[in-house]
DNA sequence: GGGCAACTTGACCGATCGGTAAAGTGAGCC
DNA sequence: GGCTCACTTTACCGATCGGTCAAGTTGCCC
């Protein structure tokens, strides 16, 4: 039944990436469509809207970065590691976008959620389930940490916050430095916040 | 020589407030004019551009918070004293902001610094110069806290760094989920961070 | 009180915004 | 092999974007 096409996912791709190096505002769905190598009339063809199209791009790329993540966050693998490799590949991300477009460019879905939450339901609504998935690992992490004894926490669920208000804010301060050796401070931070045990850290 | 006006204040007011509660893309210059009942001529009378009404605005702000700031950061009040009173104000200009406009609104520059990074240097300059000012206060404090003894931190300047990731994570994840009560996880995470004395902290 | 400069007014600009419509095209299924 | 339907193409829409301009008007200073 009628034809087949990869435009689809050329938007998926290219909205994405527009939007994480610049904004949703700064972006047109006409540099969209160019990007893609796709009409605009296909472009509505696929999605009802920009936003739409923005949630979309936005689950796309979870479901294609998710793979790493339970790799990181295997249950198998210490739970200090799971944070420290965490940390690493947050600044490895960063580094090499850095190197790609000049720019640090931060975390796609909490400058979604900055932007827009005050704007836009479905995309708060979006960075609120990005953020609910993240607060998953990090907590199991912290709870599996705790039952080891290399982390000391009485509230896994208010210390995963935290952990993730790190995350973000040292994203952030990246972003306006335009700098991502800032991101250096985080696995510090973050072995703070949860009293990882120094010997058992050195380690890892 | 010539009339005099409070055009400029008026428009550098309702900048930052149709700012600050939606986007700089999301505001429009004539949504500022009509706000501030200015017409648009008048408007690039006093600034050159959009992004330049923005930025006087963030300096505007700052201007009009410092003395506050000064009173809580005085070099007279304990050193934890002061940092429960930021985490205390925070959650009470947020909770304030919901309750006038349904929504938590984060930080202004933070949120400006998140959006237009990459897009607006005199912007990102302009957050970084908040961010650097934040940073004095709260590494002085720090020094401070670990001089009387009250906190236990190697690096001030690095910790303050860590302590500024918590507000800005905070904030932002408030933000998201809508929910001005997230700050109060803001005081706790710093309180490990700084490894603040337990005792002492309980009288603060 | 006159002159000058600061400010206001309102119409206007080309470009671009997100989104639409309708005719056309081609691949897959029977 | 032809029908059908998913997809493409292209031209178009009214609204709005950031910004301009030239002719006013009004207060301050001498």
């Amino acid at each position: 039944m009628g034809r087949t096409s990869d435009a689809r996912e050329k938007l998926l791709n290219a909205a994405l990436d527009l939007i994480w190096t610049s904004s949703y505002g700064g972006v047109s769905v006409d540099d969209i469509c160019e990007r893609a190598g796709v009409n605009k009339g296909s472009f509505y063809h696929f999605f009802p809207s920009k936003s739409d199209l923005a949630v979309a791009a936005y689950e796309t790329h979870w479901q294609t970065a998710r793979p790493d993540l339970d790799r990181i966050f295997a249950p198998d693998v210490p739970p200090w590691d799971r944070l420290h490799q965490c940390c690493v590949r947050l600044h490895e991300a960063q580094r090499q976008k850095f190197q790609e477009y000049g720019f640090v460019v931060g975390c796609p879905y909490a400058n979604a959620g900055s932007e827009l939450a005050t704007q836009d339901p479905k995309i708060r609504a979006k960075a609120q389930e990005m953020r609910d998935r993240w607060l998953h690992y990090l907590a199991q992490t912290i709870r599996d940490g705790v039952e080891v004894g290399v982390m000391d926490v009485e509230a896994p669920d208010s210390a995963a916050q935290q952990v993730y208000s790190c995350f973000l804010g040292t994203l952030l301060q990246a972003k306006i430095l335009n700098d991502p050796a800032i991101l250096l401070q985080l696995e510090p931070a973050v072995r703070r916040l949860l009293q990882v045990r120094e010997t058992l850290a050195a380690v890892a």
